[in-house]
DNA sequence: GATTCAGTTCGACGGTTGTCAAAGTATATA
DNA sequence: TATATACTTTGACAACCGTCGAACTGAATC
């Protein structure tokens, strides 16, 4: 995959209003150094509000992180019946570096 | 518009990859000072190699131009026949900030 | 084991997108 | 004035996208 279909691809998964907001909820959690639940979590590191206030379906919300790992913007990982979502750092910064001249 | 809105806009101009390069060829003009046209130009700033190598008509290139300048990602003028793009310096400057953490 | 919980998969539907051919517009040139 | 150039507009069509409801999976709890 050339360089520009990567990051076609990343600027596609954030071309929508809801999923750039998803990822930008991540980007607040990631930035406080704690990774982000997609439901509430009793010790600080609950997503939900952000999301929830997006007013979209489960299964959306589920189609739309696929697409944000997929595309390399963030990884998942699951604790019990929880997923948890971090920041991808090596692309938010390739991205980055797109844009400086 | 909210500030989700402008930046998934601009992502979603650039989420194309027929698209993304022909954003790309802009900037590769625009860092040497010099705006870009779609038609062969005699004295230097010829853009058509970058735009041809993709394969698409005219049409479809005049689309794309369009949705560049509505996301605020260039601007365009008009000299005699041809028209110029040129980056938009302070939007590239916003994109680049949201990557920043 | 039955039930709840957190998220996923599937199938469907309306709306959007990228592309082209054909026709149109406005400017330059002969 | 006739012709060529450099796009633009229109109309169409296949492919893709965001969303949902319904059904499903696997982990926790009763």
């Amino acid at each position: 995959m050339s360089d520009s279909d990567v990051l076609a691809r990343a600027f596609k998964a954030l071309s929508h209003p809801n999923r750039l907001e998803i990822y930008r909820e991540f980007v607040r959690y990631w930035e406080q150094g704690q990774p982000a639940s997609l439901a509430d979590v009793p010790a600080g590191c609950l997503l939900a509000e952000g999301i929830k206030r997006l007013n979209i379906g489960a299964p959306t919300v589920s189609h739309h992180i696929r697409e944000l790992v997929d595309a390399g913007l963030i990884t998942t990982s699951r604790h019990g019946r929880q997923l948890f979502c971090a920041v991808e750092p090596v692309m938010r910064e390739r991205l980055r570096l797109f844009f400086e001249s």
